[in-house]
DNA sequence: TATTGTTATACTCTATAACTATA
DNA sequence: TATAGTTATAGAGTATAACAATA
């Protein structure tokens, strides 16, 4: 399962001087995200999900059942017009339903359905599997303090 | 200067429960890069520079001239069809020459000409700046430990 | 007037395959 | 046979504008 990406990111054995690069934290961010998001995206192609947004849109709406397209844009920071393509297609692959909302005719409460469930509780275990892999050379105490270092980046 | 995909993402005063997502290292690094990136991709624009990967590609050929294209892919993980195209357009924009390689004629060894290493320390100015903006909300000791362990979950 | 959600569109980024020239 | 670099191409991801329906 080791792909193109991984085998031409691991292959560098050279004395590149990136240090300039290496010392500023949205590089390293960006770095490491890539790493992250590439091996969840292979992962959670085996349950029909397309990547790591198909399972982000899942998830918050599993564990947020009736949420409306506008809060899961704010949410994951995705411009309404590129989730509504995201979420139709979940739809049509029989993931969500869209109901009605009670008392905004413009708005759909989106809630999964029995696939949907199962489907968005295996990804969320392969998820966390993915992610502990990925970050196994840290300590739990350090990737504590990593991931409250992140959230404050972007949650601020 | 404020671009929509700030506004976007600063207007997310509802009450989603995202935990479920927020514990993913992963997860949290694409969000952090993501704004870091943004915020410097809209910089970099005065200085004719598309984006993060222009500045990247300039910055390595800065500290390592007369690196090659196969090492700037490796110490980059961008695969070579991609960088084919970068570095032609920075060559076409006057910010870097090929010169042959002294004993391998498949390859090209890069420098900067006058104006991509004036280009190239003007950006690296905005970018050292822009990600000690992006930063702020940090201490010292916390941003040194958040590269460390960043650059430990790719490099390794 | 402002907001929810949609369609259309464009541009960037990432990835693969096939090719040439050379090693 | 393998490697450096290129072209072509396809699929994600990101961003803007314009619109219909409703608030």
């Amino acid at each position: 399962m080791s792909s193109n990406f991984e085998a031409h990111r691991k292959s560098n054995t050279n004395s590149v001087d990136s240090s300039s690069l290496e010392l500023l934290i949205g590089y390293n961010a960006k770095r490491a995200s890539s790493v992250a998001m590439h091996g969840l995206a292979i992962k959670l192609q085996k349950y029909g999900l397309q990547g790591p947004i198909d399972y982000s849109v899942l998830t918050l709406i599993a564990h947020n059942s009736g949420i409306t397209s506008m809060q899961l844009s704010h949410a994951l920071s995705l411009f309404p017009a590129n989730l509504s393509g995201i979420v139709k297609s979940l739809e049509d692959r029989g993931f969500l339903s869209r109901q009605q909302h009670p008392t905004d005719r413009r708005a759909y409460r989106l809630h999964l359905t029995e696939i949907g469930l199962e489907v968005q509780a295996d990804a969320e275990a392969v998820a966390i599997k993915n992610d502990a892999e990925f970050a196994k050379i840290l300590s739990e105490s350090e990737r504590s303090m990593l991931n409250q270092f992140l959230l404050k980046l972007y949650a601020s």
